[in-house]
DNA sequence: GAGAATTTCGAAAAAATGTTCTGGCGTGCG
DNA sequence: CGCACGCCAGAACATTTTTTCGAAATTCTC
């Protein structure tokens, strides 16, 4: 990635407003559209910056053809991964956006990898793991799984139900982590796949 | 959505040549540029395609500015959805990949809209509310809240903590979910913002 | 077949746009 | 201080680009 630290306050205030033309409207601005929102009376005023971007690696220009600015860095080629700063952390007295956030929440892997597919749960059977009712798991598809892992299985009636499962002399033993209900035992359940996330919205 | 099949097969072929321009270097192609490439040798040629796709109302144009196509269906301008299919029952029998899903377990609330963060959970005092150790909570940051909802709010020792806030006789009182703990008084808080969401992951 | 819509050509006018040159102002640096 | 550099004005020029006018071939419809 370019380095923006090397671009003057000037710059990146001309490049983040080709951006924004570019993006919010699907063409960017001419030479005399820059300088009229930046207030610039002259062509070449314009043309010194633009040449800058360029030098500096972040534009692309054609020459002696209108609107030609290419991003180089162009973030719509690599969309932005659906992700939340990371806050670990609050430093006394300032501003949270003033704190280091090196990690990010993301939720790529779930949604991008494919072979995934969300769940609501309805009761309280994983109530002890802290799954309530109301929120949804992120289960992975595969048809295998070991012992103590929380798979979501078919049941007998179709629906889909979430335990922890154990093989148990043969049979194969569905443990709801919550006391007030009893474990059951089938000779062959049909995994759907295995949890491996839960997402609660308020 | 404007119906493709209103137009000709050359107002299709111009179109998905203008479509591609946009996308493929970022800006769209002048009249000429068309021409060119379709071998119509009179820029007129082109202004009567250019004015169907206008009327037909698949494209936008600024009188007497260069390159100024704006595609008006663009689906760059809404970039697929993160999110995971929500299946709620299986239906017997039938492969996952059948069902019926017209409902999305989404991100993009908590990621696009911004003035949103996420907090790792360190410990147990949330934990009656199935928040558990380890969890992500997302936090939509403003510094009101109302009486029962769950804030982040800037503990004395910098820290963020998780608490749900009740105004008590002009105090703040901040009550953890774990009856091990007792609520803490103070007669200010720095709240951070309100609890919208919890992901876990395994 | 008449008429409308689609498609194209050719030429020319008008506007927009990119480019270059000259000069000026300020800031930081050796 | 001289000098490089960022920043901009003004003017002039070359090109590109849009737009219009007039005309015609083709296809499709009523």
């Amino acid at each position: 990635m370019a380095d923006l630290d090397a671009l003057t306050s000037r710059q990146r205030e001309i490049y983040s407003f080709i951006r924004s033309k570019i993006q919010g409207r699907g063409y960017g601005p001419t030479v005399r559209e820059i300088g009229q929102h930046f207030e610039i009376k002259s062509p070449n005023g314009v043309m010194c910056h633009l040449k800058a971007l360029q030098k500096k690696g972040l534009i692309h220009r054609e020459p002696n053809m209108s609107r030609a600015i290419q991003l180089l860095d162009d973030p719509a080629v690599a969309p932005p991964l659906a992700g939340l700063k990371l806050v670990g952390r609050i430093a006394a007295g300032q501003p949270i956006e003033a704190i280091e956030q090196d990690e990010e929440l993301t939720f790529s892997d779930w949604v991008e990898d494919g072979g995934k597919f969300a769940l609501r749960v309805i009761g309280e059977s994983m109530i002890e793991e802290h799954i309530a009712d109301g929120d949804y798991v992120v289960i992975k598809q595969q048809d295998q799984a070991r012992d103590g892992q929380i798979v979501a299985v078919r049941d007998d009636d179709g629906e889909a139900t979430l335990k922890r499962i154990f093989r148990d002399r043969g049979r194969v033993r569905l443990e709801p982590a919550n006391k007030a209900m009893k474990p059951i035992f089938r000779d062959k359940v049909d995994i759907l796949g295995i949890l491996v996330g839960v997402v609660r919205k308020y």
